[in-house]
DNA sequence: TAGGCCATCTGGTCCT
DNA sequence: AGGACCAGATGGCCTA
């Protein structure tokens, strides 16, 4: 788990890829129907699959029911008599239908957070094979992260080939340029009309490394 | 059996 | 007052 806090953005393909193929880090051997026998409603299963058994205490969902062991915790806090500040001013039966209707709630919340990872592992690309695992949230989220972090690096270094390619047709020019750079070039163009430098040094000028994108920078010296 | 992951319940806090 | 959000606690399922 710790690669993918530190992962940089070139590396994340090959990653995506290590995690969804193998199953790293995640319990290779866990298929995706295997994953979720837990408890886990709707959202806990894969995503196509049909909804999971639910145990005993989420069967009663945003219906309001009461499970018994969910009866049976709500008991023994009213004896304890820890309901909370607001819930001892109400009747029980004014408490345990408020406790309810909050519980219902929380629960739709959750689901709905549910939803919105369930997204977000949609677009992220690594294998979504039904053979692989589905992602667990923190590293559906690390990954969404080390994968934007690596989106923003190719764009930078596309506007940066760009900006050079520009250069070397005589459209050093910024009204010239703006055709061929769809972002706000000029801000960030990054060499100056006439200068002439070799390119693995014009790279490097704004990145510290060759850039990859750039035949130059892997031309033999 | 331990550890990972998850859903759910719960009480507290903040906001409208 | 009611709803949203959060974090802790709890218990179930699964894999190594």
């Amino acid at each position: 788990m710790a690669e993918l806090k530190s992962l940089s953005g070139d590396a994340y393909l090959a990653l995506s890829h290590r995690y969804a193929a193998a199953g790293l880090a995640f319990g290779a051997a866990r298929g995706p129907e295997a994953a979720r026998g837990c408890g886990a409603p709707d959202l806990g299963g894969d995503l196509s699959a049909a909804p999971a058994p639910r145990p005993p205490a989420a069967a009663a969902e945003s219906s309001g029911e009461q499970s018994g062991d969910e009866d049976d915790a709500f008991e023994q806090r009213r004896r304890r008599g820890t309901g909370g500040a607001a819930d001892a001013r109400r009747r029980p039966r004014e408490q345990r239908s408020l406790r309810l209707s909050i519980n219902a709630r929380e629960r739709r919340r959750m689901h709905d957070l549910n939803d919105a990872l369930d997204g977000l592992r949609a677009v992220i690309p690594y294998a979504h094979s039904p053979s692989v695992r589905k992602l667990s949230k923190i590293a559906t989220l690390l990954l969404a992260k080390n994968y934007i972090l690596m989106q923003a690096q190719a764009l930078d270094e596309m506007r940066r080939l760009v900006a050079y390619l520009n250069q070397g047709q005589g459209l050093a020019a910024p009204v010239a340029a703006a055709p061929l750079t769809p972002f706000s070039q000029a801000a960030v163009y990054p060499f100056s009309a006439g200068a002439a430098l070799p390119c693995p040094d014009k790279c490097a000028a704004f990145s510290g490394t060759p850039s990859a994108l750039c035949k130059h920078c892997n031309e033999k010296p």
